[in-house]
This record gives C-alpha cells, sequence and structure tokens, in this order.
DNA sequence: CTCGGTTTGATACAGTGTGTATGTAAATAA
DNA sequence: TTATTTACATACACACTGTATCAAACCGAG
C-alpha cells in the first residue's frame, strides 16, 4: 500500500474525481459553465480528456458534482449552529447568519444562484438541495415559526438575493438589517 | 412601397430582426440559451446565418435582444396600472400583482429569472431592467413604502420566487397571500 | 433613369469543443 | 500466474461558432 506507485482503485478514483472537481471549479467560478472547456479543466488538472469522461458521463455531471459539493459545505455549516433554547425565530436568524457566512467563499453564490439555475434547471437544484439539506434546513425553521411553505420560501429567496448583494459588495449591515425586518415581519401576528 | 417585391431598407431590418428575435426567444424557451443552436433558429426563421451574424453580433447578443423584449413588455404591463388614490402599501401590492401577471406569459421566467443571470450576468440584468424601469417600479414603490432600498431588492427577490413557483404549478392564491404577508410586515412599523 | 456607394444577406471556411470508440496499462480475482 | 475488470490515454467524427468573401437589393446624386 505505497502512496506513489501502487495504489488501490478507490484510492485513484477518489483522488481523480476530487482532483477533477477541484479544478473545474475554479474554472468554473472564474469563467462560467459555458465558457469553460473540458480541455481547459483536465489540463488544469494535469490529465486528460479520457479521465474525465471515464469518471463523468459529460461536463453537466461534472458540474452537478461540484454543485454538490457547494451545497454540503453550506449545510454541513448551517447544520453545526447550536439553536438549543432558541426561539423559533430567533434560531430562524442564526440560521440565516451562518446560511450568509457560508456563502461568502468565494465563488459560490455565481456557482449556487447563477450558473446552476441555468445549468442544471430549477427541479434539479431543489432535488440537491432536498438531498444534502442545505435549504431545508433553513424553511425547516421557519416552517417552525408560521408553518407556512410558501412564506419560507420566499424568505429563502431574500437571503439567496442578499447573499449575492454582499458578495458584489454590499454593505453587509444593510441587508442584514433589511433581512431582520422581513423575517420578524413575517412571522408576527397577522 | 409595396410589400413583397420592394421593401425599404428600414422595413428588411426591423423584419429581420423582429423575425429572428421571434424564433430564437421561441428556441431558447423550449431548449435555453446553452443547447440552441445559431442553425436551429435561422431555420426557425427561414433565412440563413448570414442574415443574424449581420444584424447581431454573436448569439449572446441576440438573447440580449430578446431579454429586453421581454423586460420591456414586462415594465409596461406594469406602467398601465392606475395607481391614483392608493396608498404606497396598496400601490406597491397592485403593482406586484401585474408584475405577476405579467410574468405568467409563457417561457418568461425561464428567460428571466433562469437563463438571463447566467448567460448575461446579474450586472447587465439590473442595466436591462433600469434602462426598461422593468423592476425600479416595483423598487420605486418599495421605497415609497419604507425608503429601505436593500428591503426593496428583497421583496423583489420574493416577487421572482413566487412568480416562478406559481408557472411551475404552485398555488397562485398560496403565494400571493404569503407575499402580502411578506409586505405588510417588511412595512409594518418596527 | 442610371450609376457609384452602401446595406442586406447568402455561401464557404477555419478553428474549437464535445462526446465516443479504440487501445493499453494497472489492479483485483481466480 | 492468468483472466477479468477498471482506469486512463489517444484518435476520431460530428456540430457549432464566428469570420471572410461575394452577390443582390436599395439609395442618393447627377
Amino acid at each position: 500500500m505505497q502512496q506513489g506507485v501502487r495504489r488501490s482503485q478507490k484510492d485513484r478514483t477518489d483522488a481523480m474525481r476530487a482532483a477533477l472537481i477541484a479544478a473545474a471549479r475554479d474554472l468554473f467560478v472564474r469563467n462560467g459553465f459555458a465558457a469553460t472547456g473540458t480541455p481547459e479543466i483536465v489540463a488544469a488538472a494535469g490529465v486528460t480528456r479520457g479521465a474525465l469522461y471515464h469518471h463523468f458521463a459529460d461536463k453537466e455531471t461534472l458540474f452537478d458534482a461540484v454543485i454538490r459539493n457547494e451545497a454540503e459545505a453550506i449545510a454541513s455549516v448551517v447544520r453545526q449552529v447550536d439553536y438549543s433554547g432558541l426561539s423559533p425565530i430567533d434560531a430562524l436568524i442564526r440560521g440565516g447568519e451562518a446560511f450568509l457566512a457560508a456563502m461568502q467563499v468565494a465563488g459560490r453564490t455565481r456557482l449556487l444562484l447563477i450558473e446552476a439555475p441555468a445549468v442544471l434547471g430549477p427541479e434539479r437544484l431543489v432535488e440537491i438541495d432536498s438531498e444534502t439539506g442545505a435549504r431545508t434546513l433553513a424553511e425547516g425553521l421557519a416552517i417552525a415559526g408560521c408553518g407556512d411553505e410558501a412564506l419560507a420560501q420566499l424568505l429563502s429567496a431574500a437571503y439567496d438575493r442578499a447573499a449575492l448583494a454582499i458578495v458584489q459588495g454590499g454593505e453587509p449591515d444593510a441587508w442584514r438589517s433589511a433581512l431582520m425586518r422581513l423575517v420578524r415581519g413575517a412571522v408576527a401576528d397577522v
């Protein structure tokens, strides 16, 4: 079980997939999905196109893997927050904060909010979110607060837009306070 | 100034651009921007690629024209609403209703909310919105209601999400009531 | 009306990228 | 060790984009 010479199939596969996903992620962030060619990706990963098409059905499937990674990363951050002893609305705000923080990782808003809906379609994106539990959690919190699925989705959309605006250089506090106002107003009794 | 045989340059140009934009819009809606080739577009319009590349710099510029058309159409609908004698919040809701109705036109949500951000980039999309006054109006109303630019953007994002959900088969009333709750909560005094 | 200049639009071509088919080496199983 | 499967590279066919070249329709001046 040496490193350079004799590796197990699983190790080779895992390393290759990780290298391709990392290289692709970087290029997709910089140039977008459409403007990134598979020759560019494999060159950055130091392999050939044969490897790519052995591990992924096509370029879109590779992109899907990239997106799944990002969604999982965000879900992980939001999940690790300690919600104990918080009111539903405070838990929602706390989870929202974690979400905003996680979305500040370079390129994440572009990948998840701009590219992914067009490349994979909204349906597939919802599927990924539900698998990773990325957004379900925020929605769960909202549901706990008011029991309205649609309202939860609208708040989720507002958080997305805020994350994008902050990444693009907006004043974080302005967006945070606007979100707070929206959330508090939404769960207040009618 | 006959019709079939001898047309003015301007007439030819206008007709050709309109035909190309219409054919492209149809295909972009059905298959998306990336999966639609220029040969397909010109075949649907009954011309050759030479005509396309004479009137548009590239495929993206044609898409830009399609998007501009849609944005203008929406702005037109929202503008024609009679807002006289309404409170700021009622005017906002009225404008929002018009926006939702305008977004129900087949393919509009896909073009404006899914494809356009990825193809043109969010910056260009904001530019188009400001030129056509599509979203500026809704924002203007929100600003009138609470004077907060960020909050207006968040509400705009919520309206976008609701429009998409309704087109995808969601219960319109559920989304409308959720929007109402969001809007009323947002403009209520803290 | 007709004759140069311009605009429209069709045809032909070069370059690039995608996905597949084929072949070879490495790894696991027998 | 030998057979079989898996990992990866090379080579190829096809499609699409954008450009260059050329013909025809239009327009204004004389």
